[in-house]
DNA sequence: CTTGACATCCGAAACGTTTTGGGTTATACT
DNA sequence: AGTATAACCCAAAACGTTTCGGATGTCAAG
């Protein structure tokens, strides 16, 4: 049986009051008896039951995250770089961190709506943001702390962070163009995903921006990972006249379309030009290095963590709206000239 | 505020008890109430404060899974795949997934203390085992529920469930001695991880019983992580006498040997054997394809996942070990021809 | 000798649920 | 008529913690 303050409580013959204000720290206990207490506490092997404590503060110490995954064989190296970001975030914070995996459509509002109903999360990560997202809209509807990693194009304002995917593709699209690229193509994400959008557009100005005419057939939807990439870039490498350079939404994908240009007996970097959009740590190392734009996902991970706690213990946040610059990195997969 | 079962009562005119053990479906409550309970509860939106519940069932209904993360960046698609399925099997039983990230070392343990002390979590999933494991003593000392992923060496029995990762390495390596590999590199997990000994071990029997001689200087110590494979790799094959076959603990490191091969101009399949072990969803995809030892990673997670809850619930495992058989893969890197 | 301030302590209530150990009423059986 | 049985209901305790609102005693100032 584990000690509990009673059980203290008896051995020094001060109250349950006093053994808890004892050790929560409050002055109005004698140093002395604070003393004993901590003593016999320590020597007792007590640890609070802190479903006790939650129930009475009315609060768990426990954030959510539900992490959409795509089927079973689900292995996207940038959740598992924002999940650890998270994890630290939460942990720095003596926060619980409690993760749900849950592909979305229809039964996945059920997991956020079971975390809110049953009050197991004093609040919510939200991800992967959509531009009808429903999941923000019923966390708004109820009230519920969250904060989001991406935008929305709900009327509503709720608190998130992004990083400026339009910037980004557009540095890439420029980049590339000024290689010499006229005919570049667009793997985009699916179309209800928010950041598919901002991509896509820094995909088209830059190309209006360079008076080059946006051309449908050279954009295609991509399901973001690397088998759907391959399956993107054999279909646009093996038309007739083929795109010269091929901007994926996902390093995931990028790296797809490199393996389906290598299975072509093209080469990368001079035959064609690959891009991605992460940086996650396959891209630094995939051959030929992966060209990308590059979110730094942990801190993002860490950021939104804290944002969040912010909000939970301060009611509110000085910075709402984060928009973070991403960096272009060029890497030989575009077939520029590395020193 | 939220509604509770005293708002019920109140409104219906019962009591709280009678409220209770309406909505849990006992049968001394008179079905006609119970659909006025029913109801009331149903139109006043009642959610049960778990709480509250976990506090008088002296149950958290949750589990606790500490994910051993190296550094930031980290991105092994291993545990994202076994992260689904636990999450997916914790879900189906209708239990939380406490998870926390931590790099394996000194404070690790705190982690687990912290979840075994303060009772976050009813039991705890072990991953990634080692030879003298503290986390598993100290689970075994405290007498904590849990179920590992992987045996031990340490003398103390306890649940797990492992895949045979001798077979794995041992069919492997026939394969590349049959191929007429002789000079076949091993490149290991730090040695203090269980598998890496019974991943060693298929490999030295399977030498021994085609009487090749054990050669220290082709084995390595890798780091799990591509870079690392790459790293490895490039040293393996800049020497005079390079290795003409690469086993790698897992695809990750065999990914980073393929990288550093064709840096250095050879190909891979041809110039030199590349084999891994996990078959994660990147191996089918890599160029070329890579042979590995396919663990079925999901049904893993789930598995262990539903043996943890089994025991929970049950007080006792009928299968307290269990040993997965794993499954070679043949795929273009070995060189094998492919129809 | 009061009075007030201060330091130290504690009983009881509260958080929201489940469980224990009944009680009450109506019905059925001798 | 009395009694056993069944059906239905409930008050109170319990889970372990924190917090509210004092209570008590000591000491210095007036």
């Amino acid at each position: 049986m584990p000690v509990t303050l009673k059980d203290i409580a008896q051995k020094v013959g001060y109250s349950v009051t006093t053994v808890s204000r004892a050790l929560a720290g409050y002055d109005d206990v004698a140093e002395a008896t604070r003393q004993v207490i901590l003593k016999a506490a320590a020597e007792m092997g007590y640890h609070p039951n802190i479903t006790a404590r939650r129930l009475q503060k009315q609060r768990t110490d426990t954030i959510g995250f539900i992490i959409p995954t795509h089927g079973p064989r689900f292995a996207d190296p940038f959740f598992s770089e924002l999940l650890t970001g998270i994890g630290n975030g939460a942990a720095k914070q003596e926060l619980d961190l409690l993760v749900s995996t849950h592909a979305p459509g229809s039964e996945e509002l059920g997991a956020y709506e079971r975390m809110v109903r049953e009050r197991r999360v004093d609040g919510l990560l939200v991800v992967r943001t959509r531009r009808q997202d429903q999941r923000i809209a019923y966390l708004i509807e109820h009230n519920f702390p969250f904060v989001a990693f991406g935008r929305s194009d709900l009327e509503a304002d709720f608190p998130y962070l992004d990083v400026d995917g339009e910037t980004g593709v557009r540095q890439l699209t420029q980049h590339l163009i000024d290689l010499g690229h006229r005919r570049i193509s667009h793997v985009c994400a699916p179309p209800d995903l928010m950041f598919a959008s901002h991509r896509m557009e820094g995909y088209k100005t830059t190309l209006a921006a360079n008076g080059i005419p946006f051309d449908e057939s050279l954009v295609a939807v991509g399901e973001l990972t690397e088998r759907s990439g391959y399956a993107v870039g054999r279909d646009f490498l093996t038309q007739d006249e083929r795109p010269t350079a091929i901007i994926t939404c996902n390093d995931l994908m990028a790296l797809g379309v490199i393996s389906a240009a290598q299975s072509l007996g093209l080469e990368v970097g001079r035959d064609v030009a690959v891009a991605g959009f992460d940086d996650v740590p396959l891209a630094e190392h995939a051959l030929p290095p992966l060209t990308t734009v590059r979110q730094p996902i942990y801190e993002i991970g860490q950021r939104i963590c804290e944002m969040l706690i912010h909000l939970l213990r301060q009611g509110s946040l000085k910075e709402r709206h984060v928009i973070l610059k991403p960096q272009l990195v060029v890497r030989e997969s575009c077939g520029a000239v590395i020193q």
